[in-house]
DNA sequence: GCCGTTTTCGGCCCGACTGTTTTCAGTCG
């Protein structure tokens, strides 16, 4: 059971018992260490195999023993009395917009229904106006919510939901007496997956900025609209909300809306310790007799965040860092890292031509490159037993090596042009080209696109294979997942950057907003342990070449510093550490 | 259910918005 599953299980049994009706702290609890155990880097059995589960934040000895009971057995006898009490096909009733646990576990007792199905006929029978605290108006939401459960597919991909969010901001601010607007939420956190897109604007007055907001083209329904919150559904089920706050308070209003709720909680504490109570509109003394954060003379207005972060004594924190895992400890001992930028990166090692699945010439991609800034490239066509994508035979690799000789001297030292491939590791573990033709490319990139569903052992060791090879280099997109809808493989990720570490090996961080692989968690746990880290585009035309963007959000997110990036480095680093690995 | 340079008990997330309400409960972020 790996931690995904196990974090899965506790959000069923947090669903389950909110609908139950147990105190809030208690489901409260669960989610967090669901949340913890997603974002920890290392597999929870090994905490286990160790007895260091309580080690884990958020994991008490009542949640350890469940996990104890999971990794040994498989079940637990917790999870399955309670799914007796309460039905588990009420917890996806959740995800319908409107429809929260009080009302699940009301509706449920009374009309005995327990699937969706059940609860769309019954709410078209107008079965549930006149249940307790419901009307017509209820009824027709909860329909509603139903059909654009349909039509969304959960989370976005950041690629899709960043530009989108984009557009919104550039046509809020042109709305008169608007100073300023800014994602928010997991959006500017740059989190892979967005839920709906949280949008903040600065103005005197939120009416003009209200109208248009809700105006916006391709708006199917405004689900409400306020004097400081207006939310609204495109046609395409996705869906924006807006807070508009005047511009003396912004800052705090921004680093609120930021979250993520972790390190919110940890803010308003350390605020606390101040004496202050710090909400999205200011900072207010807490009056000490009462010990309540009302009744305050002074408030103090924060404009920007660096003043939030300054009234609490810290160092401003870059938004991607802000999920409380240990960025507030680390800002308070001033050893917050110097996080890369887009501009440090200086190469690109994976992209395709036209020699296999890629749209433009090996000549139109080194110039399209060379224009973003690259000094190196990597020519990495597929290997020849990936067929749908026209892989290289070795004969084939002959003649691109002449063709890359060719348009080196064309191109001069606008650029670099590597020679190298992304060589397929085969179900076996084997690589697709025999080791004396690998020594003779400037860099080998070896990665997984079949047989992802392997048993774990299995598929690991494949992995684990292709690093102890030596003449490998990068590999890439290491999970060979895809976002939102299919999962990596079941990867020991440990054991695979335990085995990287030893033989150097970089790891990509695939800047594709549709695998962004390695994520954030693994790929900060790759740095802890001294592993160089790659960030390549995977571009397959020009366009793919502005992911980059991407893969740098998800090396900020994991507090990458662009000396822990081979990308970042000088030409004659890069090519002094492909030497030293033997090319 | 977790957690503790105040604490092993008593805090934890609170405010805007909506709908069904005559003063409030539930949802949501």
């Amino acid at each position: 059971m790996n931690n995904k599953q196990l974090a899965d299980t506790f959000t069923l049994i947090a669903n389950l018992l909110e609908i139950k009706g147990e105190i809030i702290y208690k489901t409260l609890a669960y989610r967090k260490a669901a949340e913890s155990l997603m974002g920890l880097g290392r597999d929870a059995s090994e905490f286990w195999k160790e007895g260091k589960l309580e080690e884990i934040p958020g994991v008490g000895k009542a949640i350890a023993e469940k996990i104890d009971e999971l990794l040994s057995t498989g079940k637990l006898e917790f999870l399955e009395k309670l799914k007796k009490e309460i039905p588990e096909e009420l917890a996806s009733w959740l995800a319908v917009p409107s429809l929260g646990p009080k009302k699940v576990g009301m509706i449920w007792k009374t009309l005995g229904i327990t699937s969706l199905a059940d609860l769309e006929s019954a709410a078209k029978a107008g079965k549930l106006r006149g249940l307790p605290g419901m009307g017509a108006k209820s009824e027709t939401a909860i329909l509603e919510g139903i059909a654009s459960l349909s039509r969304r597919s959960g989370r976005m991909p950041l690629g899709r939901a960043y530009p989108l969010a984009q557009s919104i901001i550039a046509q809020l601010k042109k709305v008169k007496g608007v100073v300023a607007a800014e994602p928010a939420g997991s959006l500017r956190r740059m989190r892979s997956t967005v839920g709906d897109l949280d949008i903040l604007v600065a103005a005197k007055d939120s009416a003009a900025v209200m109208e248009a907001f809700t105006n916006l083209p391709n708006v199917s329904r405004v689900l409400g609209k306020g004097e400081f919150k207006s939310s609204i559904e495109f046609g395409d089920g996705v869906r924006a909300q807006v807070w508009v706050h005047p511009p003396q308070e912004f800052g705090t209003a921004l680093q609120y809306a930021t979250g993520s709720k972790d390190h919110n909680v940890k803010m308003r504490q350390l605020a606390l310790d101040k004496g202050l109570s710090l909400s999205d509109h200011s900072f207010k003394k807490v009056n000490p007799s009462t010990g309540s954060g009302r009744a305050a003379e002074k408030e103090i207005f924060c404009a920007t965040e660096e003043d939030v972060y300054k009234t609490v004594g810290l160092p401003w924190i870059p938004p991607e860092l802000r999920e409380d895992r240990g960025e507030i400890e680390a800002a308070k001992a001033n050893k917050l890292p110097k996080l890369i930028e887009l501009k440090d990166l200086k190469a690109d090692l994976q992209m395709h031509s036209t020699w296999s699945d890629g749209k433009l010439s090996m000549l139109e991609m080194a110039r399209a490159s060379a224009k973003r800034g690259m000094k190196v490239i990597a020519f990495t066509d597929h290997s020849a037993s990936l067929g749908v994508t026209g892989g290289l035979t070795m004969e084939d690799h002959k003649k691109q090596a002449a063709e890359i000789k060719k348009i080196q001297k064309e191109l001069g030292d606008e650029i670099l042009i590597l020679h190298a491939s992304e060589v397929e590791i085969k179900a076996d573990g084997s690589l697709d080209y025999p080791d004396e033709f690998l020594a003779s490319l400037d860099l080998v990139l070896a990665s997984m696109h079949t047989s992802l569903r392997q048993p774990r052992d299995k598929v690991t060791d494949r992995v684990i294979k292709a690093i102890r090879n030596p003449h490998v280099d990068i590999i890439g997109h290491p999970t060979g997942r895809l976002i939102p809808d299919r999962e990596g493989a079941d990867l020991d990720m440990e054991a695979i950057l335990q085995a990287a570490s030893e033989t150097g090996v970089a790891m990509e961080i695939n800047a594709s907003p549709y695998r962004l692989d390695l994520d954030d968690v693994y790929a900060r746990r790759a740095k802890e342990l001294g592993i160089p880290i790659s960030i390549n585009t995977d571009a397959h035309s020009e366009e793919d070449m502005d992911m980059r963007f991407y893969g740098v959000a998800v090396a900020r997110r994991a507090w990458l510093t662009k000396n822990d990036v081979i990308n970042c480095w000088s030409t004659d680093k890069l090519l002094r550490w492909l030497k030293n690995r033997g090319k």
